[in-house]
DNA sequence: GTGAAAGCGCTAACAA
DNA sequence: TTGTTAGCGCTTTCAC
């Protein structure tokens, strides 16, 4: 079973490689007979063609490789390897469907190294957390007129587009929920401080009602100092299934960051607060991806 | 910011385009002088140069480019959307260090196409919880000498190497926790039906004590009809923490598929099955790769 | 309507 | 030690 060219086929079907081309890509403003097109159409079949899309790539000079890269530490927690398992998933079954082929890459959280845009010539590309001092040597070491559509951090760079939750529509509808109750916040860690920040702001509490999720000992020792009574607005489902180990589920809020809202405790409420992160982002890549260059739209966008 | 090639850096450095892809590529039978090496290096630094992997791929054969290909349906419930996060996760990291990059691609469970395999000229690939009736298409349509990993699939074909975990012992343990008392099961579903049949005879239980896992409404029905003081071994932790809210935990064992034990209840037993699932299944990959061919390896191995 | 030929960026014989 | 050159498989002008 040896590697079946074009050439095989322009050679089985007595025409030119180009002909071939022409058929196989069904070239728009090539007329070719019906004749040739089905000789050539099932002489590839017959040999069982499949294109080379690295050859077809190097020419056109589009890959059709679309990247999604996640910031990580080695040595992460549970909680934290799954968030974006979602989304992946989401943002893959999307790509996957328009034609796009998916690569994924992990980048070190401390020296983040994304080379492989450049090298694989990848059309587009969705970072994930990153931190905001290093967008610098991103920015600078990058591709320009790649579409690069960055999640979940905040960042002071017009090159990029952002796409964040929105925080704040959650939040309200969370605490609408809990007026008049004593309230303490668990968030959830992004390696993009200023994002942190933000949602901390947004919250405006004291730092003795509010925690950043780090470990469950500590997540333990935060909620048992909160007075009895209390009411937990707890960010991301899988802290909130860590959160109602220790605290009772009908006292807590949980707002669903990770696609998985099923998975919140029976009596806690949830609020979902991606409802279509996913797809909102795909479409923006797609946009960008269409335009082939700047497009005249909101840097940031906030989902739902 | 345009691109540069070998040629830019060949004219700057005033050599020829082999000289700079012997030095770049540090090509061992290759002896160069200090000085145009020099030369050529600070001059490729200074363009910024990036090398083309697609064109590299074209003319070595090789193309760096790893497949993990996950069955997956359309509107899967989330713990089965979540259960192969954490080996994609590993997969991914490993194969990032040793340099090669991760294509991620969801296949149909219907109608699975791995034509990305051949397109892409995939120098790897693995292929997870694909369909029994699906590999005589896979192997028909398939490039030789590939090496295909098969992850949590039976089938009888010697084209494929297949990884496992190793049920039995999980079993084995899980059970030996839980003697001399009435015991339930709930398994979760592969799309390989052959893998879940197997599963099924080595607990060898009445179909009213095991149950297949497909949505919680069935699920709570099922544990509600075990007697009182059952317990039950589940496999799964995702499927564990459902399992969780409709019996006691401190009555259950947790079998962990996915990596992720350390979210099973606190009061529930747990056993790893699959210790070092992605480890393995990379190793072998990495062997595979290297020997280029054939391997005198067991097709079969289950892991821990 | 079809084909010849020039590349895309890179590697690897083979010469020099 | 370095350069020349022939491709890898494909697309795409531009002639015919």
């Amino acid at each position: 079973m040896k590697k079946v060219t074009i050439k095989d086929i322009a050679k089985e079907a007595n025409v030119s490689t180009a002909t071939v081309s022409y058929i196989l890509n069904n070239v728009p403003k090539q007329t070719i007979t019906d004749e040739t097109r089905c000789r050539v159409l099932t002489a590839a079949e017959r040999l069982n063609y499949v294109p080379n899309l690295a050859a077809r790539s190097l020419v056109k000079r589009k890959t059709g490789l679309i990247g999604i890269l996640i910031n990580r530490a080695a040595n992460e927690p549970w909680w934290r390897q799954l968030r974006y398992a979602d989304m992946v998933n989401q943002l893959e079954q999307l790509l996957t469907e328009r034609g796009y082929h998916v690569v994924l890459s992990s980048i070190e959280a401390e020296k983040p190294k994304v080379g492989i845009i450049a090298e694989r010539k990848l059309d587009g590309v969705f970072l994930i957390d990153v931190k905001e001092e290093h967008f610098y040597s991103i920015s600078f070491h990058f591709p320009a007129g790649v579409p690069l559509v960055v999640v979940d951090s905040l960042v002071e760079d017009s090159l990029f587009y952002k796409v964040i939750h929105d925080y704040e529509l959650a939040l309200q509808t969370a605490q609408s929920w809990n007026v008049g109750h004593a309230c303490y916040y668990v968030i959830e860690p992004y390696y993009n401080e200023p994002y942190v920040q933000a949602i901390k702001d947004a919250i405006g509490v004291e730092d003795s009602q509010l925690y950043v999720m780090e470990d469950e000992a500590q997540l333990t020792e935060f909620i048992s100092r909160q007075p009895a009574g209390s009411k937990g607005i707890i960010f991301n489902e899988f802290i909130g299934t860590l959160a109602a180990k220790y605290a009772d589920p009908a006292d807590l809020t949980i707002v669903c960051t990770s696609g998985c809202p099923e998975m919140v405790p029976a009596r806690a409420k949830r609020v979902s607060a991606i409802e279509n992160k996913s797809q909102i982002s795909f479409e923006l890549m797609i946009q960008l991806l269409k335009l082939d260059g700047e497009l005249p739209i909101d840097k940031y966008i906030k989902v739902k």
